[in-house]
DNA sequence: CGTCTTCTTAGCGATTTTGCTAATGAGCTT
DNA sequence: AAGCTCATTAGCAAAATCGCTAAGAAGACG
């Protein structure tokens, strides 16, 4: 259910890696990790449940896709504070260049007073 | 020192969200969330060391601030991932592109034939 | 200097996570 | 139907996580 909490594993962040480039058997994806097959067995389920990947069988074997989605999801997010941020700092500097303005005027003001 | 375990609990999330709004006090944090001061300052503590934020020290009390860079970071992580499924979907397309234009090409061979 | 405020670290228990091996389910193949 | 392959679930131990209360560190202030 939570995208965040099944990224957090650093095996799970492999196995997106792993099916970004392509689609997966199982069997092909437990290969690659020094786990036993079970454990990576158990992370695809967390994967799955949090809706990062999914599968379709074929026959014996399920064959594992990165779904798009989920992990937009959680790109967005991030792109959300980073924009209310951006955008406090935006506040920021117009702040600073309205004072600055401000400040430039008054020292006009000073000359023309002499 | 891990972004994206740092960001798996929620409680972790929502501080994020509020400083990207502005710079907090530690109290200020705390008081937000249903939970003991003591366990809010161990969740500043994880984001603390995996870069999500940062403090200074005025007076008794810290001042925490967001640091763009680690969320961007992971932000960079999940584009990067999108990017590789995204190309090999434009792949997929060109490749179905080719097949449609070589069956077009072929029915015209049969038109001139027949 | 004693004490208040602010925040953190120490230490404890309950729960969750992650690894393992063993057992199970489902589909081929002979 | 027996046996093989592919992948999962079941069940266990070790470790990590998250909450709590109690105790400590460090500046402010009478």
């Amino acid at each position: 259910m939570d995208v965040f909490e099944a990224l957090a594993d650093p095996t799970r962040r492999a196995i997106v890696g792993m099916l970004a480039e392509r689609e997966r058997y199982a069997g092909e994806i437990a290969d690659r990790f020094p786990i036993a097959g079970p454990s990576v067995s158990r992370h695809l389920k967390v994967l799955r449940e949090s809706g990062v990947i999914s599968y379709r069988q074929e026959a014996t074997s399920r064959i594992y896709t990165l779904e798009a989605s989920a992990l937009d999801e959680a790109k967005q997010w991030m792109e959300a504070q980073l924009d209310v941020l951006k955008a406090r700092f935006d506040r920021l500097g117009a702040h600073l260049d309205l004072m600055k303005e401000r400040e430039e005027r008054e020292a006009r003001s000073d000359d023309d007073r002499g």
